[in-house]
DNA sequence: ATTGACATCCAAAACGTTTTGGATTATGGT
DNA sequence: ACCATAATCCAAAACGTTTTGGATGTCAAT
């Protein structure tokens, strides 16, 4: 019922060895008959048992990531990787592995039995934290892996973006508007990219000779319920902000909500900027101005880098720096009314 | 170097059989040694390989799915479907394995591929055809799989959403508001779900007594851009639809820009709705009245169906069928001019 | 007739696991 | 002392593939 090498070197009356061979396309056998045998494979619909050449030649023909679930449904941003990798996976005749996971300690273990259990040939991984354990075990497994990000140890391939460039841009786009209170939702702390993109901040104030406000720098979770909470505490302040930058859209589409919410309208009483431009930047009221990672690229090219890893070929750079752009919209439309 | 059974069972000298059965929780094995035994996997980071556990067992705990490549990127239906199977995957302990095809041949192979490699236990599928080869394989093949949507011969387990009623009840709501010149923008015929929903416009038509007017009747290819292409076209008759109801979010919106294009206005000079409710849909401007598929549980609810098929327990419903809730927002918001 | 070169094929081992069907020892009842 | 039972362990087979290291036959050149 099951048709394996055997079935189809019974039929054709020769060794399982040379259905093998015929079938990988080895010189050691005759023309014609490896024609007629990939005629019967063809006819009896013969599928090799995947498990079975793993096993053997511990080759597995996919790619493993991990995402967290926390950020599985509502996160814009790992759909969008996830789409670049598994296209440009798909181009390679490579499959994708996804597990969804917890972040923290079973994240980690998940990223073990992956690797252990030789199921994959390499890994993407995304969000990297500054001091990143997961980067720490792929080094030490010798595990081909590429990251989207720098961590602290940045002796891996990876590809990042330059957050600090694209929010220093941001904000002096928001100077250059009239704005002088400007603050900025951080995101977790632990996350490599936060320190560059509060770089950034800090740069274009300083530039600009604008004191940094220790109240107008709040941190909150990349959600967009997160933005919204911490943009409601900026707006009660006594003086508060003209315009609000977030580390990422969806905190920026929360903090409109805040903005509404208080009776005040976005781009004309408050300004608001984010960070990714995800698909639904464009079309929320008003439009939202934000710095664009073009995610879909990143991850296509970050599989790129990352089959030349696995099949140990040279890479022609080991590390990716891109140069996000800068997307004004309306909501960053109006400058401050005083 | 690498660790296996055998390293375990020589470290603890014994036989590979009573580590692998200790490991396992047989009960013929003492609960001293199982515990030694243990201990000992544990100190020495034993992963079991899993290739050679499915080659032998025939489990793989994973779950496949081949997404169409065309659709991969800009579809925002198949990433929040993709979410909700994962993440109900990821509470079974399975994984997902992706797989990225053209639709057509190579799409079919691709299932040929999985199902015949036995790289999977079960499979999930979407956007059944009205007469689906993947459908006829996968039976014929009799290879566990749950289905989301309908399609011509529905023996098999499936879980959908009766978008004739949601179809109905949206141009019910239009009829409601004063419109009589109600175009309908589908999506291509071969899709199963493309029926189903053109009857509930039928329906909601006939019952008002309104004439179905074919040239209001036109097809496109669930993308934004062919919907504000085909828009277009009904906007330039000389009458046109002072409604245009699409099939999808995606048609809806290229709807709303050809309609900007033409410089009227959205919800007031004509109103448009979709079906979905995509996460973008409550952020357009003015947003999208449409009718909501919970497409993420969905994706958790197919999941949990595959699940019983593939332990063989009995399903407590093999057809699932949902209705799906409408959402009035602004885009359908004012009575037509004239 | 012998040799070498070449073309074509194959048996057997190996990959790491699970499972089958005992083997061995200890225990308790007669 | 003997047997039945239970507890604990294990050798070997099997899963389906790839690869190694020949084996066999043919043919042309010596």
């Amino acid at each position: 019922m099951k048709v394996t090498l055997k079935t189809v070197a019974e039929e054709a009356g020769l060794s399982i060895t040379t259905v093998s061979r015929a079938l990988a396309g080895y010189d050691d056998v005759n023309e014609d008959t490896r024609r007629r045998i990939v005629a019967i494979a063809q006819r009896l619909g013969y599928q090799p048992n995947l498990a079975a050449r793993h096993l053997r030649s511990k080759q597995t023909h996919t790619i493993g990531m991990v995402i967290p679930l926390t950020s599985y449904f509502s996160d814009p941003f790992f759909m969008e990787l996830l789409s670049g990798v598994g296209r440009q996976a798909a181009e390679y005749g490579y499959d994708l592995l996804l597990s969804a996971q917890q972040p923290g300690e079973e994240e980690l273990s998940a990223y073990r039995r992956m690797v252990a259990s030789s199921r994959i040939d390499g890994v993407v991984l995304a969000r990297v934290l500054a001091d990143d354990p997961r980067i720490a075990f792929l080094k030490e497994a010798h595990h081909p892996f590429v990251a989207f990000g720098r961590s602290n140890a940045n002796d891996y391939p990876y590809i990042d973006v330059d957050g600090a460039t694209g929010v220093y841009h941001l904000v002096g786009h928001l100077i250059e508007r009239g704005h002088r209170r400007i603050a900025m939702i951080l995101s977790p702390r632990k996350l490599a990219f936060t320190t560059a993109r509060f770089e950034g901040y800090q740069r274009a104030l300083g530039e600009a000779g604008i004191a940094l406000v220790e109240q107008y720098v709040v941190e909150s979770d990349l959600t967009q319920e997160g933005g919204r909470a911490v943009a409601q505490r900026l707006l009660d302040l006594p003086s508060p902000p003209t315009a609000i930058v977030a580390c990422n859209d969806a905190m920026a589409i929360g903090a409109m909500q805040a903005i509404r919410a208080c009776g005040l309208a976005v781009g004309r009483d408050v300004a608001v900027a984010g960070f990714d431009d995800i698909p639904t930047a464009a079309f929320t009221d008003p439009p939202l101005t934000t710095v664009r990672q073009p995610i879909y690229d990143i991850g296509r090219r970050a599989l790129d880098m990352l089959i030349c890893v696995i099949r140990q070929k040279p890479l022609d750079e080991a590390h990716v720096l891109l140069v996000p752009e800068l997307i004004v919209r309306q909501s960053s439309g109006a400058p401050p009314i005083r």
